[in-house]
DNA sequence: ATTAGACCCTGATCGC
DNA sequence: TGCGATCAGGGTCTAA
């Protein structure tokens, strides 16, 4: 699924066809996502004007002028559609329903937002606006990367004494929010670091550096359009989102991107997932 | 309190 | 072409 960045990019594309307009008829033909869709969604959207869209770490959020704001989790496989208007200067027709078509959004105006997840680890709710950080899914997230939260001190103090490899402890959303899979993986071949090495036990000064270069990977992707795989795309369906390509993620066995270096990349596997580093620059 | 592993679900891909 | 095993960017929950 999308990280921050593609998640970021998915907002950035739904903000024209959605701030500032009336959800005229929410479509749900599933009950359920990851969970239980909210007690009568449909009515609680219908008719109401939305306000803002934000991101909070890796959910996108709807603000609308009912009070209450829609939070939106992409899971692994989850995408969001816009079609019924101008994109990128071609007018996007409304598509064929597909599978896994679970919720569609049907906008004043003519747009409609659909939002398609096969595989289902997406999650919609509603939340009371002013409550939101309570929330059971948000409460517990770390800082936002780009925040003033997230800082030197905050990292190394976080991380202190921590047993588990730095990989799953950037994996973990307390930790700081947004990292993903390959992120993780990116920063961490960046910053020379092992993904196995203990959190606790790395020194102190690289601890605060992968503060910046957490920003920096996460900022190069945003500004890339949010890089993908496979099954995931921009909101306008467009396919240029296919182009950014990693310098360790999913590269088991190519040499090192790293200038001055001829180690190999390697696969392992953390806590389920795999990790891709190289051992020979990363320490 | 931490940490590893199972689990949720569907689809794509790979080896046979 | 078919078939099973494996893997996939998410996160939660349980049990050690």
């Amino acid at each position: 699924m999308p990280e921050l960045p593609e998640v970021e990019t998915v907002r950035r594309g739904l903000a024209p066809a959605m701030e500032g307009f009336v959800i005229e008829r929410a479509q749900i033909n599933r009950l359920d996502l990851r969970w239980p869709l909210p007690d009568r969604m449909a009515e609680r959207l219908t008719g109401a004007r939305v306000e803002r869209l934000r991101r909070r770490s890796k959910y996108i959020l709807a603000d609308l002028t009912t009070g209450e704001t829609l939070l939106i989790h992409l899971g692994m496989s989850g995408r969001m559609l816009v079609s019924g208007m101008m994109l990128g200067g071609f007018h996007h027709d409304h598509p064929a329903p597909q599978k896994h078509d679970h919720v569609v959004l049907h906008m004043e105006g003519g747009a409609r937002i659909t939002f398609n997840d096969a595989r289902r680890f997406g999650a919609m709710d509603l939340v009371r606006t002013d409550r939101e950080a309570a929330h059971w899914l948000l409460a517990g997230l770390g800082p936002e990367p780009f925040g003033n939260a997230f800082h030197e001190d905050y990292l190394i103090a976080r991380l202190k004494g921590r047993a588990t490899p730095i990989k799953t402890a950037l994996l973990d959303q307390r930790v700081v929010a947004g990292l993903g899979n390959i992120y993780v993986s990116e920063v961490l071949h960046r910053a020379g670091i092992d993904p196995r090495r203990k959190a606790g036990r790395i020194a102190a000064p690289r601890v605060a550096g992968l503060v910046a270069l957490i920003r920096e990977v996460l900022a190069e992707a945003i500004e890339a359009g949010g890089s993908s795989l496979r099954d995931h795309r921009q909101p306008d369906g467009e396919l240029g989102y296919f182009q950014h390509s990693f310098h360790v993620y999913d590269r088991e066995g190519e040499p090192c991107q790293k200038p001055g270096c001829t180690g190999t990349v390697q696969r392992i596997v953390q806590s389920g997932r795999s990790s891709f580093f190289c051992p020979s620059c990363q320490r």
